[in-house]
DNA sequence: GCTACATCCTCTAGTGACTAGAGCATCAAG
DNA sequence: CTTGATGCTCTAGTCACTAGAGGATGTAGC
């Protein structure tokens, strides 16, 4: 018999603040707990695993929606590991694309730095490629 | 006298969709344009300058805000160019980050990825590694 | 028992930068 | 003169929370 706990200690265990474990409970990520006589939520352990494992997919970037499947999955052992590969996939695939898209970003902005010739802003010719699109290198965006 | 013409062509001129246009306005990133006699918004050329500019900063990523003190900076050519080059560094600074952020991401991840097994759910890394955070090399996140 | 103070509850609204849609008026072409 | 495109305003939705109001309950010290 593990005791149980309030929302602050859960919150504390998990590194989670307490209206995130509302907003999650609100939106059918974690399941509704037990309430005391008083209407406090009551959490045992199970609840700080399922917890702690929805804030580490979130630091890894996982979206709610992959992280409600992430649960679905963990909770049925038997079934093949495809769909949580599958998922991981998708995920590095944005990672990817999201950091070639900031790349091409930082190769624009850091040449459009370059040729600013600390003037005054008539000569700027930050102002001038932001004004004059055809004056970047690459036309990708 | 350059003819004035109405929202839809100044989206198609600058590239951005209509509520777009009437968004910025409303946040103030464009002047009120004048209005028809039935009420529908006139714009000039200049206005179709402005919103490129707009467009083009923000594929660039800049946030609206930026955009805001970028304007007002170029509608003021006599000033130093040095506060347009400090609100681009500025802007390249967070590129960065959030491009090393993704970096230790795509590591976590594709490395969670290449330990799956590609059997049931219980014998999943990728699970495990989300279950059990100190399961990860890095533990910046 | 009393008094603070912490913690809990629900509900609403705000974030950024739009996007979608309702419901209606007006315009241009055939 | 009709039809379809375009315009208007206003509200609500997106994502993953965060902040705050206003009130109830719990706990610790005296």
């Amino acid at each position: 018999m593990t005791g149980s706990f309030a929302i602050g200690a859960l919150a504390q265990a998990a590194g989670v603040k307490v209206p995130t474990i509302r907003y999650y409970e609100s939106i059918g990520l974690l399941p509704s707990p037990e309430r005391s006589e008083s209407n406090r939520r009551l959490y045992g352990e199970e609840a700080v695993r399922r917890l702690r494992f929805i804030r580490h997919a979130r630091e890894l970037g996982f979206e709610i929606e992959d992280i409600q499947q992430l649960l679905a999955l963990s909770d049925d052992p038997k079934r093949p590991c495809k769909e949580v590969d599958a998922i991981a996939q998708r995920h590095l695939a944005d990672i990817n694309s999201r950091i070639e898209r900031l790349s091409a970003l930082k190769t624009e902005v850091s040449r459009m730095i370059k040729q600013c010739a600390k003037g005054t802003v008539a000569q700027c010719r930050i102002i001038d490629v932001l004004a004059h699109h055809e004056h970047c290198l690459h036309d990708a965006h």
